[in-house]
DNA sequence: GTCTATAGCTAGATAGAC
DNA sequence: GTCTATCTAGCTATAGAC
């Protein structure tokens, strides 16, 4: 893997573009403008726009396991591992409520353009899915860890899909409460009042 | 509103291309090959792509519109009816597990589009809120009505995503059953056992 | 490694014959 | 109302100068 300072930035762009405009609608113009850069540069870089997608898919795959592998290192708990990823609705909110969840808008994109690059896609989903159930595992959840682990998942997209359309702010904010909450219960011993 | 079987079929035909491929991309040609048509026919009925996707909205609204009609006349309660709505993800398996939500989908590529028509798009959403709003206020819960609605639309829309993403039919089925026993719990008393 | 130029194609939209 | 033909513009991708 050798280090370029055009590529990675040609990747950096394409990745806001795709999340932004959708992978369809952004063109190598749009890219090349957005690097400053002409536009048959990007074919020196990439020889075709299905290789950008492969290699920001990769960006992205890496981006998140960084993240999940700084949450897995300062989280004190798996409860507070799986804050942080409940609180992305509340950090990344007004990119969300613009554009939506960039996992969830990609897979949906190339799973009706019926893309190649979809599995590729979908592996961004799976390591979030199995961080997630080693988390609950780590509750004591082994039996229902990877039930609820797509439990939270689809929660999450459903709160990014309609956060975008409804642009409600206070909405994504009860969202995130309501999942709190019921992330408390899970561990919480059950207790009749 | 002048009745013409051709147009009909242009619209029935581009409502089922648009959530199959995307508005994007759908061409003109896509759409009068579907019909058996030719490209330029479709010009005599729509001026520009626009104004199909207006089309194509106005169809659905109708079309749902008429389905919650019908799910208020037959359910003998308003849990039944809500069920009715829940048990989409079962009837349209198929369809969700390879395109998605129609109404999701397509605000979500609207929103990145910047489309003029993202409004009418989301009143498809809207429609659903108001009758699961009604709903739920029918079964005792006036205070938190709206709530319960975005709630049940969110769990719905990310189950959509997820199905789509890993084509895993146990799962839905299985969230299916999840939001029903949501449901059931709403309106039961609550006994301490 | 970056550029200009262009080939080859398809898109949405328009004009006009029938 | 339906058709063929065509315009203009945009796209991906390639070739080759520097």
């Amino acid at each position: 893997m050798t280090r370029n300072a055009t590529r990675d930035q040609i990747i950096d762009a394409a990745d806001r573009l795709f999340y932004e405009q959708g992978f369809e609608q952004t063109s190598f113009a749009d890219i090349s403008a957005a690097v400053g850069i002409a536009r048959g540069n990007i074919s020196y870089h990439f020889k075709t726009k299905d290789e950008i997608l492969d290699a920001v898919i990769q960006k992205r795959l890496m981006d998140r396991q960084e993240m999940l592998d700084m949450w897995e290192a300062d989280g004190a708990t798996p409860e507070a591992r799986i804050r942080n990823f409940i609180r992305i609705l509340i950090v990344n909110q007004s990119k969300i409520m613009l554009y939506g969840c960039p996992i969830g808008t990609l897979s949906t994109e190339l799973a009706k353009l019926n893309h190649p690059a979809q599995g590729q896609a979908n592996a961004l989903f799976t390591l979030f899915r199995d961080w997630l159930k080693r988390q609950f595992a780590l509750m004591g959840r082994t039996a229902d860890a990877d039930t609820l682990a797509m439990q939270l998942l689809a929660r999450s997209q459903g709160v990014a899909t309609l956060a975008t359309a409804f642009r409600d702010k206070a909405f994504v904010e009860r969202e995130v409460v309501e999942m709190e909450h019921w992330l408390t219960a899970l561990s919480a011993p059950k207790i009749l009042s």
